[in-house]
DNA sequence: CTTTTATGAATGAAGG
DNA sequence: CCTTCATTCATAAAAG
């Protein structure tokens, strides 16, 4: 199927370069059930590369028919890495606004509270009850976290928190796991048999 | 599935500008007949694997170890097995398994039901039954959610009161047959008998 | 353009 | 069942 060419990129269109009309051609649910499975296919052939590299290093005469699969970016460099999605990104006076109920104690909003708070947003910019839902929780772990690793690096452990039930207190940016690979294109559906491989163009 | 009642945000809008409406052109009809497509072509690469696990295994190679040999951190990006992992991380076959039984409404599993799943995806990979308890559990809470945020902005669809498993039947207006159909003679995702499957494309 | 950082989102698990 | 936490991933934005 091609409902390639439009990429969802068209949404962002903010930086003023480009430009130009768009049209989406799927919606972000859909985009992101095929992304999924997409995903889970490539892992899998990711297995099957290893197995055959574990296979052919040892044997090379182990009938590996497949030849250049390794080279094959869509599976040696991370697959699961589709398509892009776009995420939301709160207008100025949103945050302001998220920032200010924080700040007013009010660290974790019921159902009805987010929807209150949702149609009040709406009123800067786009937005919806999943983004402020996902703002608070994420609000929240990054100020414990930012509390927690403050306590172990400027401090010689005056007061650990006694009743820290979790032994994570580690700072966690010792083993930073950013291991974010190389900027990675964006690949687009293509089939394993059609050779056309449609990439967005940088 | 749960996105037929998608909603046309436009994310990003962050001057107050742009935007532009954008339209459904695949039904969810055609969204699963994608999926399932795509469902064989990772079985069709899970049955390799397996095949391949069971032919190393005959012939003792001496030095058939799936560890690590110099794991190279700009190949080995996407995965990384080597650290011990805390918590279950389904293999995609695992998933799919479950998303289709989700599917096909069993939304709740009794006790002796997760026994019998548990085993049957101990086949694809470790897990317990808590596991498998859990990610209904989770499932379950997610769809509720998805159809709450939907409300929000969905309100001219149809009731979404319950969220069934079965789709919708969509009017015709929202498809858009035209892209599909004129630039597809050939369908992306084929035949999942296609010996071909896998070889390198481009 | 490439690399790094900040942060939105996804998800397994725990608590109540 | 519902909410919350912890962790990880992906990507927009910033830095180089």
């Amino acid at each position: 199927m091609e409902w390639e060419k439009q990429q969802p990129e068209e949404l962002n269109d903010r930086g003023g370069g480009g430009g130009g009309g768009f049209v989406k051609v799927m919606t972000d649910e859909q985009m992101e059930v095929l992304r999924k499975q997409i995903a889970a296919y490539a892992a899998i052939c990711e297995q099957l590369v290893d197995l055959h590299k574990s296979l052919s290093s040892q044997n090379d005469f182990a009938g590996v028919r497949f030849g250049n699969i390794y080279s094959d970016p869509l599976v040696t460099s991370g697959a699961h890495k589709i398509t892009g999605r776009q995420r939301w990104t709160p207008t100025p006076m949103q945050l302001q606004i998220l920032e200010r109920i924080f700040n007013q104690g009010t660290h974790s909003v019921g159902r009805p509270k987010v929807q209150e708070l949702t149609a009040e947003l709406l009123q800067h910019g786009q937005i919806s009850e999943t983004n402020v839902y996902n703002w608070f929780q994420n609000r929240r772990a990054r100020s414990k976290r930012k509390q927690q690793a403050a306590a172990n690096n400027g401090e010689s452990e005056t007061e650990m928190e006694a009743e820290s039930a979790h032994e994570k207190a580690k700072p966690d940016y010792l083993q930073t796991p950013h291991i974010l690979s190389s900027r990675n294109e964006h690949l687009t559906f293509q089939n394993p048999q059609a050779s056309s491989a449609i990439h967005s163009v940088d």
